[in-house]
Order: structure tokens, then sequence, then C-alpha cells
RNA sequence: GGGUCUUUAGCUCAGUUGGUUAGAGUGCUUGCAUGACAUGCAAGAUGUCACUGGUUCGAGUCCAGUAAGACCCA
């Protein structure tokens, strides 16, 4: 083995082999329970950020977990097509290096373009996956626009339709006029901005006054520019001020249009004048207010977001009417939406009727992909009824069939579950599903599977036209299919049977609604068991945090502080890292800024660490539901730890190689009481961590294997192997290098899910020496406890040895005694057990205490002034003769006093408390006594040898 | 406006049903070429557990409120 452990030699060539031969496939064993996660699916084009790199080291630990547990286990792996953001890359592209349009391709040849772009840029995240150690299955790859999940997405939204929970509607959407696409909420983000109020008066008709004797009401907007398509003006039916004005009319300006004076409950009489003007084709609460009233719908704007040259006038159902005309003002048309504001604030300052301007504090929604003010839109859509499927959904959760961790999460999720709005399904766009329904001349909808299955089942000639809508299906429709899809659904396949439900899905909280929920109720609708009872996609749902940068901020490529996780494995220099961070961005005028943060944090670059260090950290990181601040001195810490297992390593190997380990049971093997003790150690380690990674505390287990390995293992093993070795008679060699090599051997197997690779790479040395055979320890067996493996009396021996062993040590650090002076100690007071554990373990004390002699004072016999350590009742003395400085020795003693004496005096305290003596359990009580009483004798202790120092 | 979460060592974070002197990594101080490792070894220092009040024999932990921050919903 190299001295250094350089992750760079190891870890490509392994990971190749995996694949090759098979290993991360389930192992078909139908005896044993499967286990299955489905991955949560990038976008085929995209890369992964550290948030997927810490998800993948989540799955892969758990995968990996069970697959040595025998379990026939499935990682799937996958890719979403990604709608919208692939669509607008490839328009992009397209404008730039050819200055054409998606309409000049026309659709066939754009999405040709598309699955080209596809082609060249999809497998970034297959290669950064690969770098990860992901143990999926890349046979059974898929992809949501695979022949396979085209049919399942045709199949379920033809049955969805059948059964009344699919219908197609005009109503108002969330219209992106940027991307010229409905949106469902879930795409639309909420912003504070500043703006303005404007206070208008509309003039009443037919001499028609307030209360207070004027001829006009007052109404308060955000939106002026939608007075053009004002249908009526409510006001609160318990308004005293507007009472007699209900069912009166306004003249409206500009177009000089008689609307209607309607009481709703929707005007709030405490805001603004309590007057409010219904636009019902441009807003969502003025819609409904249309819909209670029977006002008619005046669509005023294009898909641009422009002013029409002429309005559409709909009527309360949606159909084209004629109540009111169509005329708008020439001056207004084909104003973009903002100038049209303008423009009509100014012709009502104009006409005097401009009461009011005040600043006012709004909330306007933002489309998430194209970043533009969204325009609620009357349009024709498809819509999932999402109330049904959602009331399954919610008892899934309540009964526990699904459970989330952590727990809280399931709030967020009744909560939106509780109130859940219609879904709008269907995208003005080209890349995804395309909706199968078709249209006659006559408008008439027909949805089926295919235009022929739609002539057949409707009776249509061939003469009858027939044409397919345009749109396309949100991608997260398919994704909602995605775990039984993969599995060969609309088939009812083994896959199904054997995988599905899956296990675990382990994603952000951000997905929640987009994902989580709408793929409990796809799957719950169409998936049912064997007693027709709705099958969940997954058991328990694990919610992992944001990864955020080292100042706790998103990382987002717009700040440029996103950071690849190859970039953390294999290192960047810091050219090509602000090269990265500032080269192709969107906002080119952020670039100074991002340099020259990106300069001040990685002043050096990135140094490399690793796959293992990385996954390391983050499991390490991975306490429930957090959000992780990115830390990169963490990440170096656990590379040193990587250091130290592959330096370990080298140690056993150096002295079991080539050497008797003891596999021949014929041959005596005598184990030390380290040997005893580490077994016991490592039992409890391997309990300690099941039980951490069965709760998916990642954080724990990854402190309970480095706890063992370097504190124990390393630190105090280790060094209590070399007497041994290097001295010891061959039957005690032999038991060493046994426990040696097995209990490292059984390690790596413990280690190996969070990982994989230096755990491999050392295994297949050590595991024949440990009479293991096996190809890999991806497939090796996950180590269990065994109680009888616990020596208790070996464990609090050898506690006890290293509280003798610091004991010297901190005499030495503390007193300036160098580390490599033999010692000659006394020892008084002992105990006959003490006295036993002194003549079993002479070597062992030499050794890591540096010792020369122990002698043992016989009782009454006078000590030479000594520098003391206490080990319970028994004295450890080093005689200061040339050695000890007076006055340090009597300032560490003092030290010491002073903190048993703090100790005491706080006991005591409790324990005259009769109150605490009524109450607390006698366990507690019994060991604030013996606290008590160890304090007492510690206390004399020291007071006699202060006395005995400052005598000399 | 409603809701959820966070606040513990210089930094990044653990801390179970309330019960020793609140821990880890990193950083800091001192010493050390020691037969695996200087990406190391040994020893050591470091806390108003955000704040105020309450419950309790006992609170980092439970309750109420305050402050700061993050997120979700409207």
């Amino acid at each position: 083995m190299e001295k250094t452990y350089d992750p760079k030699t190891i870890e490509q060539s392994l990971y190749q082999t995996w694949e090759e031969q098979g290993y991360f496939k389930p192992n078909g064993d139908q005896s044993s329970d499967a286990y299955s996660i489905m991955i949560p699916l990038p976008n085929v084009t995209g890369s992964l950020h550290m948030g997927h790199a810490f998800q993948h080291t989540i799955m892969d630990t758990l995968i990996r977990y069970q697959r040595m547990q025998g379990k026939n286990t499935l990682w799937q792996v996958g890719t979403d097509h990604a709608g919208i953001a692939t669509q607008m890359v490839v328009e992009r592209k397209i404008a730039a290096e050819e200055n054409k349009t998606k309409d000049d391709y026309g659709r066939d040849a754009f999405i040709d373009k598309i699955w080209e772009w596809k082609e060249q840029s999809g497998g970034t995240i297959t290669k950064q996956m690969r770098r990860l150690g992901d143990s999926v299955d890349w046979e059974r790859e898929r992809f949501t626009m695979d022949d396979g999940n085209c049919k399942a997405v045709q199949e379920a939204f033809v049955r969805m339709f059948e059964d009344d929970l699919i219908y197609r509607g005009k109503r108002l959407v969330n219209w992106d006029p940027k991307l010229h696409t409905a949106i469902s909420d879930l795409e639309v983000e909420n912003k504070d901005k500043k703006g303005f109020m404007w206070h208008l008066r509309y003039p009443l008709a037919d001499g028609a006054t307030t209360a207070e004797g004027k001829n006009y009401l007052v109404v308060a907007t955000t939106r002026p520019e939608t007075v053009l398509g004002d249908t009526g003006v409510a006001v609160n039916p318990e308004d005293p001020r507007y009472q007699s004005l209900i069912g009166k009319f306004i003249e409206l300006p500009l177009v000089g249009r008689r609307i209607p004076i309607v009481a709703d409950e929707h005007a709030d009489m405490e805001k603004g004048t309590g007057c409010v003007k219904i636009t019902p084709a441009h807003d969502f609460n003025d819609y409904e207010v249309g819909k209670r009233h029977q006002l008619p719908m005046i669509n005023v704007l294009t898909l641009d977001a422009n002013i029409r040259a002429t309005a559409e006038v709909f009527n309360t159902n949606g159909e084209p009417s004629d109540d009111y005309s169509n005329v708008i003002p020439e001056q207004f048309q084909g104003l973009e939406r903002f100038k049209a504001r303008k423009a009509i604030v100014a012709e009502f300052e104009q006409l005097e009727l401009l009461q009011e301007v005040a600043e006012h504090n709004n909330t306007l929604p933002y489309g998430d992909r194209g970043g533009v003010v969204i325009e609620p839109m009357l349009t024709d859509q498809w819509y999932v009824r999402a109330a049904p499927l959602a009331e399954t959904a919610t008892k899934a959760v309540e009964d526990g069939e699904i459970q989330f961790v952590p727990k809280q999460y399931e709030n967020l999720y009744y909560s939106w579950m509780r109130d859940i709005q219609d879904w709008c399904i269907s995208r003005q766009l080209w890349w995804g599903h395309r909706i199968p329904a078709w249209y006659d001349e006559a408008g008439n909808v027909y949805v089926g599977r295919d235009e022929d299955e739609v002539r057949a089942k409707h009776g249509l000639a061939s003469v009858v036209v027939l044409r397919q809508d345009n749109d396309v299906l949100d991608t997260w429709f398919s994704s909602g299919l995605w775990t039984f899809a993969t599995q060969g659904w609309p088939e009812q396949t083994d896959n199904l049977k054997t995988f599905h439900p899956s296990d675990v899905l382990v994603t952000g909280f951000d997905i929640i609604f987009f994902w989580v929920a709408r793929m409990i109720m796809m799957t719950m609708y169409f998936i049912k068991d064997e007693n027709g009872k709705p099958q969940v996609p997954f058991k328990t749902v694990y919610m992992t945090g944001l990864v955020r940068d080292e100042n706790g901020d998103k990382m987002s490529k717009s700040k440029g502080n996103v950071l690849d996780p190859l970039d953390m494995i294999d290192g960047i220099g810091l050219e090509e890292l602000v090269e990265k961070r500032v080269g192709n961005m969107m906002q080119p005028q952020l670039a100074k800024k991002i340099e020259k943060n990106t300069r001040k944090a990685f002043e050096d670059g990135i140094e490399a660490h690793g796959t293992d260090a990385l996954r390391f950290t983050l499991a390490a990181m991975a306490s429930t539901g957090r959000d992780i601040n990115w830390d990169m001195k963490r990440l170096d810490g656990y590379r040193n730890f990587c250091n130290k297992i592959w330096n370990a390593s080298r140690y056993v190997l150096m002295n079991t190689e080539d050497q008797d380990c003891g596999l021949d049971s014929k041959l005596e093997r005598e184990y030390s009481l380290a040997d005893r003790w580490i077994q016991g150690q490592y039992q409890e380690t391997i309990k300690a961590y099941r039980d951490a990674l069965d709760t998916y505390r990642f954080d724990i287990a990854a402190q309970i294997i480095y706890e063992f390995t370097w504190n124990q293992f390393c630190d105090w093993y280790l060094e209590l192997t070399k007497p041994v070795l290097f001295k010891g008679n061959e039957s005690q060699q032999r038991g060493t290098r046994h426990t040696l090599v097995t209990i490292l051997e059984s390690l790596l197997r413990l280690m190996h899910p969070i990982m994989p690779y230096i755990t491999e790479s050392i295994w297949a040395t050590v595991a024949p020496l440990a009479g293991k055979a096996g190809d890999t320890i991806m497939l090796a067996a996950f180590p269990e406890f065994d109680g009888d493996k616990v020596d208790a009396t070996a464990m609090s021996d050898l506690e006890w040895l290293k509280q003798f062993i610091v004991a010297i040590r901190n005499i030495r650090g503390e007193m300036d005694i160098s580390p490599n002076k033999p010692l000659n100690v006394l020892i008084k007071n002992a105990s006959n057990e003490d006295l036993r554990r002194l003549e079993q373990n002479q070597a062992f004390l030499s050794a890591l205490a540096k010792l020369e002699t122990v002698t043992t004072l016989e009782s009454g016999e006078t000590a030479p002034a000594s520098a003391t350590a206490l080990l319970g009742e028994m004295e450890v003395l080093i005689p200061m003769a040339g050695l000890i400085d007076k006055d340090a020795e009597l300032a560490r003693l003092n030290k010491q006093l002073e903190k048993v004496s703090g100790d005491l005096k706080r006991v005591e305290g409790k324990l005259a408390n009769e109150k605490f003596v009524a109450n607390a359990p006698d366990a507690v009580i019994a060991k604030e006594r013996a606290k008590m009483d160890e304090a007492l004798l510690a206390g004399d202790k020291i007071r006699e040898q202060i006395a005995t120092i400052e005598s000399l």
C-alpha cells in the first residue's frame, strides 16, 4: 500500500468493475425481501449539484446497507425531460447560433433538435453519478419520454378522463406572457414589491348619488390597465355607505360601458374605499365574484400581455357573447401592459377622475422559469380534479402507511392537501407528452389512446377531420407516475409486484407539493394490491434540507456560489473555478462580484478530497431535515479520516501479511486484554451504528464509526498491539493478528455503505487474511451484533488501564517531562483488583506510558516526594527527584483540588435538599452519593499531597 | 396576516423519555521525528445553551412570552 491515501488512483476503476460485474443489479432472489428506492428524477440535460450529492449519498448508503443484508435490492435510476426548462435552453440555443425561432423549425423539426441536445448533454448527470459511487442498476435506466413512460402517461390520462378526474375548461390560469404557457399555482412565486394604489372615480349612471351626495364612486386598484375589462363594481352588502346604490349602474370611463354595482362579501369595508372594481377576465378574485353575479368577462390582453385591438367578450359561462361592445379606444391598442397602465392613469388624470395615488406594498406573482409577472388569463386548459385524489392520499399519511422523516413535514403535507386546488396540467409547449385529445371541426373533444381508437369509439368516419391537441402535459404529470411506470405499468409485471411500493423516497422538502403529494395521489389511484386496496408509492419519505454555502446562503447560479460535487472530489484550481462560475452567465453584470467572492472564499482553489470523504461529510451533516451550511473544514477533516483508515490498514497489513493470522483453529490463539476489549467495543459499535442507520440518523452513524475507528481502534488498540506483536510469544501474536485482521475486515464492511471505495480497495487485501472469500465487499454480509463477544471484565479492565496511562501522560505533559524519558512509578493504596490488573498489564503499561518499573508500596511504607495521580482509591506516584518542579506540581494539584471542591459543593447541596432526596429516583440519588464519596476522598488525598509537597 | 423551523465553543454542528462536570469536527495553546499515519501523536484551554418569566427537588431539554433569522402559505 502507498503511504498516503490517494483516492484518485482507486475510485474510478473500482466503479467500472462493479458496474461491469453487475453488482448493482437486484439479486433476483424471490425468497428474500425486496428493497427499492426510486430516484428523484434529475433534469436530463442538467447537472448534479451538492443537494443531489447529499441525497444520493443517503440513498446509496441505504441501498448498499440493505443489499449487504441479502435483500433483493433495486435503486431505480432515470431522468425527466423537464419540459419548460429544456425547451427554453434549446430555444435560446437556436436563437443564438442560427437566429431562428422554434416556429422557423416547425414542431417536428424542433423536437428533433431537442432530442439531439438531449443526446449531447444528457451524459453529464450519469457521469457524475458514477463518480459519486451510486449503485444504481444502469440497465434499467429510464427517461420520462421513453416508450414505456409515454404509454403510461397516455393510459393514465385516458383513464382519468374517463373517470371524470380530468376535464377541459375555459378558466383563468396563471399565464406566463414571456414563455407563452399556462403554469400551475406551484410554479408561481409571490414576491413583495413596492407599488402604488390608484384611487379612481367611477361616475354613477342615471343621476344616482352616494349618501354624501357625490355623483361617483371611488374604486382603488393596483392595476388601472384592467379598467378596460371591468364588468362590475362590488360593495359589501353590509356597508351602509353604499346600500342604496346596490343594483344601480356605473358609467365606466374610457369605454363608456354601463356596468352594475353588485353586493358581494369580497368587498372589504375596512379596506380602501370599500368599493372594488370587478374584472373577471383578469383577476382570480374578480373571476369568482363575476361567477356569483353572472357578470360577463371581457378579455383585453393578448397572450403577450399587450392591450388587444378588440376585446373578447364572454358570458359568465365562457361562451362568446355580444352583451358588450368589443371596442377598445384606439390610443391604448397594442400597448404593452405597463405602458398601458401609465396611459390609462394619465387619461384618468386628464378627465379629473384620478382622486389619489398612494404608495402600496403588493405581492406580485412571478413565473419561476420566465421570471416575469404572471398574467391571469382566460384560456382553455386541461385540469386534474384534485380533491377526490387528495382524500385517499391524505388518509395514507394519517394512517401511517406513509411516514415522513422528520415528522413535522406531515403537517405541511396536510395543510396543502386540505386546501388543494385543481391542477392545470396543460402547457403550451412542444417538448413533452402531447395531450391525447382530438378535436373535430365543430370543436368537439375526443380523448383516446390514439386517433384510431377515438374514431372507433365514437364512430367517426374517416372523412371527419380530427386534429390532436397541440399542447403537452406538465412534466410533473409524468413524474407523478414514476414509481410504477418504471416498473412496467400499465402491464402487471413481476417488477411491479416485486419492487412496488418502494421503501423510501429521499427528496427535498421543496418538492413536497410538486412531486411527493402528486405521486401519492396518482399512485394510489392507479395501483391497487390484490385486495383492491390502493397501494402507496413508498413507505417512508426522508426529507433532506438544503445544502447552503459557507455563509448560509442558498446556492444558485445567479449568486455564483454553486459547488460542483466533482470539484470536491477531484479538486479544482482557482482560475478554473472562477471561470466556471462567471462563464456563460445569464446576468453578466454580476460576474465581478462573483469573481471577488470566489477568490476570497477559495484562495487556493479546492483540493482533491475523494468521493469517500465527500460522502462521509454529507452523511455526518445529515441531521434530520435541517439545512446544511457547507463547511470546507469539515470536508478536510473527513478526508484526514480516510487517510487514517488507510494508514491503520497499512499497519494491520504490515503486521499480518505473510504471517500466521490464526486462521487454522488447531493452533492456539491467546487473546490479550486489548484483543478482548476491542472486540467488545466493536460489537457495541455495530449495534449502535445499525440503530442509527435504521432510524435514518446518518449523522449519528458517521459519528459512531469515526469515534470507534479513530479514538478506540487507532489511538488505543493499535498501540496496544505493539507490545504483543513485538514481544509476545507465538500464540499471543497469533491471537492479536487474528483480532487485527478480523476486526478490520469487519469494520470495512460496516463502513462500506457510506464510504464504498476506500473500503472495497482495502478489503480486497484484508479479506483473504481474515479467511473471507468473495469478489467484492459490496455483496459481503453486513456485520451483525454478537453479544457473546462482549467481555464485561475486559471492558472495565481496559478502561482502568487507559486511565492509568492517561494519568501518567497528563503528569508528563503538565510537568514538562519528555515522553521519551522512562519513569519509575510507585503504587499506593492498591486494592486486590488493582493489583491483579497491574500484574496482568505490565507490558501494556510500560509500552504506552513508557514506564521502566512499577513498584507497589506496602502499607505503612513511606513514599518519597512525588507527583501523584488518583485512580479511585489507588495512588500513582512519580518520584520528584530531579524531575519535577515543586511549584508546578503545587499549581497542578491546586487546580485539581479546585475542581474537586466545586463538584463536592454542588453534590452536597443537592443531597442536603430534602425535596431532592424525597423525589429523585433512587438510582439518581445513589449516583450522587457515590460522587460525593469520591470527591471527598479525592479532596483528602490531594490536600494531603499538597501538604507533603509544601513541606519539602 | 397564518404556519413551520432555527438560535449551544471562534467556525460548522450533535445533545433521546428532564437527572454526573453540556459534547464532536475544525480552529487555538504547549510539547513531540515515536517501528501505520505531520492528512500525524500526546497533553491542555475554551460556553450567560438568544433573552425574560414559569412548571419542577432538578431545565440546553417542558410551558408562555420577547428578539433575531430562514422558509412555506395568503
